[in-house]
DNA sequence: CCGATGGCATTTGTATACAATATTCATGTC
DNA sequence: GACATGAATATTGTATACAAATGCCATCGG
């Protein structure tokens, strides 16, 4: 991750997921460069990997934009995520290890103990769940499954909202790793499919909740950072 | 597609689809730019394009390949592939307009055109074919699908099988488009969802017996060609 | 006042030069 | 003879200059 285009993209992909660069706004590749501290070049091709990730759009006339997620491009995406997710899941029950299971676990006891933090680790939480799922991707073994939930599994939006996940929802996700594990223990696909569907379906409906509720609350997207 | 970079892209495609650049070449930036009349910073774009298309493949060291598509990757392509084209089918059926579903049926008669020549018109057999499930995944109005879908179609040395389909192939796939489109017709997502994985799996055996084919001739691919 | 037109400013696309890194091959040592 | 070492070579990464295109704004004509 040394290199300058490597640098360009995280730094830009930060700056969009954390929303420092809202929905909508131009991205000059000058500018970039100069954010960033190296050139255009690099810029660049940091600019076409966001592309392909579909945090930013192009016009017609090659101008780049912070891509702008309405909420049916969110359930698009959890949809797509959660019919992938689930394939990975039974393939990973149908391949499984006791290695393997022995290191899922270990992630889901680490996301345990960020939520009974006394005030829960949301950072820990993301990165253990992040590290759980990336164990059954890596167990599917199918690059292309990877490969394809890369571009979905981080929404800017989807990200921030994580922040003010409530103990009792942070719980019910662990609860859900607990039975996924279950599956696991059991080599059963078909089971295993079933709770990963409805484990990120579920998450979609919190986050769709959430939204709502800001939306009620009469707060634009912003305010509510 | 006038851009130099759109210009290289294409060309690279073309040359890894064809097999004029067989699985594993090295890929040099310089020797691309030459053969494409460009520099390489167009060449290097149209590269990170490949990769992300999983055309070509980078070493550690950044050293650019012709992807090796191993049977099980081509396996694991089709599996995914009618796992998000059933989606689509789904999708399309349920969104369907009479508009749109006479656009289908002229794709499948244009198709049936093409087997029905004398020497049936294979390159018209695609070209019908791409525009068939084409009409669904834009009715199926998600460009996430439409954009994970991207890389699953076009596989080097299927599309070079293709070719080779007898009459009685071609048939089926046409009839099995028709069967999609009453289902369409109907409006049941559940039977096209269920057309669908069929329809590709069936592509993909078809594919498989005739890749073992060769290979019990005692042909190498390459020899196969 | 509205819309079209032309030219200036800005932005993106491409080529090229140079820097950094990887590979190769010859050389020397054990 | 095998392996490590290190220059020579080849390849990729980055910066920059310039070309092409796009957008903006002022001006002009209706």
């Amino acid at each position: 991750m040394s290199r300058a285009s490597d640098r360009a993209y995280s730094a830009i992909r930060n700056m969009i997921l954390s929303g420092e660069l809202p929905a909508g706004a131009q991205l000059g590749e000058e500018a970039l460069a100069e954010l960033c501290g190296v050139s255009r070049t690099p810029v660049r091709e940091a600019l076409r990997r966001l592309e392909a990730d579909m945090l930013v759009d192009r016009t017609d006339t090659q101008r780049t934009f912070v891509a702008d997620w309405s909420i049916s491009d969110v359930a698009d995406a959890f949809e797509l995520r959660a019919m992938l997710e689930a394939r990975a899941a039974r393939r990973a029950a149908e391949r499984m290890t006791d290695a393997t299971l022995a290191r899922i676990k270990a992630a889901n006891r680490a996301l345990l103990d960020a939520i009974q933090q006394p005030l829960p680790d949301v950072a820990g939480f993301l990165e253990s769940n992040r590290e759980f799922h990336g164990i059954i991707l890596e167990v599917a073994g199918s690059r292309r499954l990877s490969a394809l939930l890369g571009t979905l599994v981080e929404q800017p939006v989807v990200l921030r909202t994580a922040r003010h996940y409530t103990r009792e929802e942070l719980r019910r996700s662990h609860a859900e790793h607990e039975e996924l594990t279950a599956a696991f223990a059991r080599r059963d696909g078909a089971w295993a499919e079933a709770i990963m569907t409805s484990h990120i379906l579920r998450a979609y409906h919190a986050y769709a909740d959430a939204h709502r509720a800001r939306l009620d609350a009469g707060l634009t997207q912003e305010a509510a950072e």
